[in-house]
DNA sequence: TCTTACCTTGACGTAGGCGTTAAACCGCGC
DNA sequence: GCGCGGTTTAACGCCTACGTCAAGGTAAGA
């Protein structure tokens, strides 16, 4: 049941503001990544702002982790259980089931936070190891520069 | 010219030491991320702890950066401009010369530096994000538990 | 010398992540 | 109602990063 004052879009600007082909698009529904969008009348596929902020989700798992799409989908359908554990806010009832669905987002979240974070750490210090480097081979520059200084340009 | 002191590994230790397979090791020589190694007569292919440490190296650039491989190519051939260069030092004749390399060196590091500052940053700011989320989680069970509290467990 | 484990090249296979093309259909301005 | 561009499904192709045989050569101990 989606939003009717939506403004919706088909997949030539979806696939321009997110800077994937229309094929790529397909290809995430196809996989389970998207899910299957509404159509027009006359079956063009029409994808709400949530869809476009998704493929952007997608697209940094994807450059930032590097992960395979199977574990990023596993990424994303855990978002969907908590937006419809926010939709589904029926105070009467499956408290216990709202709980286990929490339950399993916040697994799902520490289990990323957790990579992440080890991800994180080893790239600071890949970062401090070059930027040592560079220290390095400014004392060697100036090295060279005071050498020349000591002794002229072409002795001859 | 490899250094006759050294200990040299056939592919199998090789292999098991990185915790890579034969077929990758032949796989990175193939497509120039590893020199020729030195062979023994029968042909055996045979490694150097250098060796060891650059495919390791490959590796962690694999899993922390996540790019092709031909990028890692483009590093790895960096690294092995600056061991030329430490190499090649003789401190007569040339300093043009070596300050050119030195140069070049300096842009490559930087621009390794660059990537992996933007990607740090990037992961940082997605660790954020997953943190506020598993505060806003850890709030609605709570609201869960206030919720059963007032309620009480299957009034029936 | 024989055995056995390890190694060689070569060739084909595969999973993931799309690109590309084809042939038909839809929407819309005119 | 025509033209034209955006969209549809389906199918095949391609590149990466290896895996997996296959068929044989090598090293080294019994």
């Amino acid at each position: 049941m989606p939003d009717p004052d939506e403004a919706y879009l088909q997949i030539g600007e979806v696939a321009e503001r997110t800077g994937v082909t229309q094929r790529t698009l397909r290809f995430y529904e196809e996989k389970g990544l998207l899910g299957p969008p509404t159509r027009m009348d006359g079956g063009f596929r029409l994808y709400s702002e949530q869809d476009v902020k998704r493929v952007e989700h997608i697209r940094r798992l994807q450059d930032l982790l590097g992960v395979a799409l199977a574990e990023i989908k596993e990424m994303v359908d855990a978002e969907e259980v908590l937006r419809e554990l926010r939709a589904q806010y029926r105070p009467d009832s499956a408290i216990d089931e709202k709980r286990r669905q929490l339950e399993r987002a916040i697994d799902v979240v520490q289990g990323q936070y957790g990579i992440v974070k080890q991800k994180t750490e080893q790239m600071e210090e890949m970062k401090a190891q070059l930027k040592e480097r560079l220290r390095t081979f400014d004392r060697w520059m100036k090295e060279l520069n005071e050498l020349e200084a000591k002794e002229p340009v072409a002795p001859g």
